[in-house]
DNA sequence: AATGATATGTCAGCCTTGTTGACATATCTC
DNA sequence: GAGATATGTCAACAAGGCTGACATATCATT
C-alpha cells in the first residue's frame, strides 16, 4: 500500500487506525476541484439558457454521433423523463438533431448540429485550459497517471464500458 | 459518419492547435469518477433520510469542530437559506450541535455529535476504500501527484484557502 | 397476420437543493 | 445610542433528479 495519510487528528484510542484512516485530503480536494471544474461551463451555458444537464447531453452526443436514446440513458444514468426534458430543449433550439434509425426505425439517432458542435467544443476547450494549467510544470507522466487513477476510481462494473467510451473506437 | 472532433487529428503541428486540443479523456473520466465517488455515500445517507447536501455539511463540521456559519458558507459557497434547511435537520436529528460563540456571542459554533462523527467517519471510510483501491498497485508517488493535480485544478483564488483547509493547521 | 417485446414519447406530480428578496433579532463596535 | 455584523426565517421560484402510468410505432416471432 502506498504511503499512509499524514496524521490529521488524533483519534480515540482503541481502533485499528492505520488501515482505516480516511484519506481526507483526496476526498476534499476531489470535491473542490470538481466544483471549480464544472463552474467554467456554467457561466457560458447560462447565456444560452442551458444548465449542466444540457451540457452533459450535448457533450456525449457531440462525442458520439449517432448515439441512441438508450445508449445516452446508459451513459448518464438518469431516467428517460429527465433526459427528455433537456433533450427536447436542445433539439428545439437546434443544438441537437434527432434522426430516425435506419436499421431499426424505432430508434432515434442523435447528432449535434453545427451550432451544437461549436458550443460543445467551446466548453471542452474551457475545461481543457484548466486541465492544462494544472498539468503544466508537472511531471510528464502526470497526465497518464491521473488518467489511470480516475479510471480506477470508477466502479469496476462500468469501467470497461467507460474505457471503451473514452478511449475506444470512435464507433458506438 | 461525421467526426465530432474537427480539430483533433490531421493538422500541421502548430502550437495553437496543440494547446487547444480538448482533453476529452480527462474531462470524461473526471465526470464518471466523480459520479461513482459520490454514489457510495448516497446509499447510506438515504437510510438516514439525508442527501448530499447533508453529507457536505456534516463532513466539514466534523473535520472542523467549532466552525462558524459564515465559515461554513464560505466553504460550501451556497446561500445561508440553503444551508439552514439542511443544517436544521442535522441539528434536529442530533448529528450536529450548535453552541453560542464564546468570544462573539452572535456566532454559532458547530460541532458534530457522537452520532454525527460516527456517520461522517463511516462515509469517509467508504470513499477512502474506493480511493485506496484505485491507488493500490499504482506508483508510490501516485497519491502525491494526484493530490497536487487536484489542487492545481482549483481556482487560483481559492487554492490557498483550500490548501489551508485541507492540509493546514487544525484551527479554523 | 397476429402478438408480444422493445424504443421512445409524454403527462402529472413529487423531492432535493440551489436561488432571490425581505425582514427580524441579538450582539458587537464605535 | 447608532450602525454594523452574524444569524434565523418566511415565501417564492428554478433546475434537475425521481416514480408511475399510459401511448405509439416498430421489430421479431410464431
Amino acid at each position: 500500500m502506498p504511503d499512509a495519510i499524514p496524521a490529521l487528528k488524533s483519534h480515540q484510542p482503541g481502533k485499528d487506525i492505520l488501515a482505516e484512516t480516511p484519506a481526507y485530503d483526496l476526498i476534499e480536494l476531489f470535491f473542490f476541484a470538481y466544483r471549480d471544474f464544472v463552474s467554467d461551463p456554467d457561466r457560458i451555458l447560462d447565456e444560452y439558457g442551458f444548465g449542466r444537464a444540457h451540457h452533459r447531453v450535448l457533450h456525449f452526443v457531440g462525442r458520439n454521433p449517432g448515439l441512441t436514446i438508450a445508449e445516452l440513458l446508459d451513459i448518464l444514468r438518469i431516467t428517460k423523463q429527465s433526459l427528455n426534458r433537456v433533450l427536447k430543449e436542445l433539439i428545439d433550439k437546434d443544438f441537437i438533431e434527432s434522426r430516425m434509425g435506419t436499421a431499426d426505425r424505432r430508434q432515434r439517432l442523435l447528432f449535434a448540429t453545427e451550432q451544437g458542435r461549436e458550443l460543445a467544443l467551446k466548453l471542452a476547450k474551457l475545461q481543457t485550459r484548466r486541465i492544462m494549467r494544472a498539468l503544466s510544470d508537472m511531471e510528464p507522466e502526470a497526465k497518464d497517471l491521473v488518467s489511470r487513477y480516475l479510471l480506477r476510481l470508477i466502479d469496476p462494473d462500468s469501467s470497461a464500458h467507460v474505457k471503451h467510451l473514452v478511449f475506444g473506437s470512435e464507433e458506438t
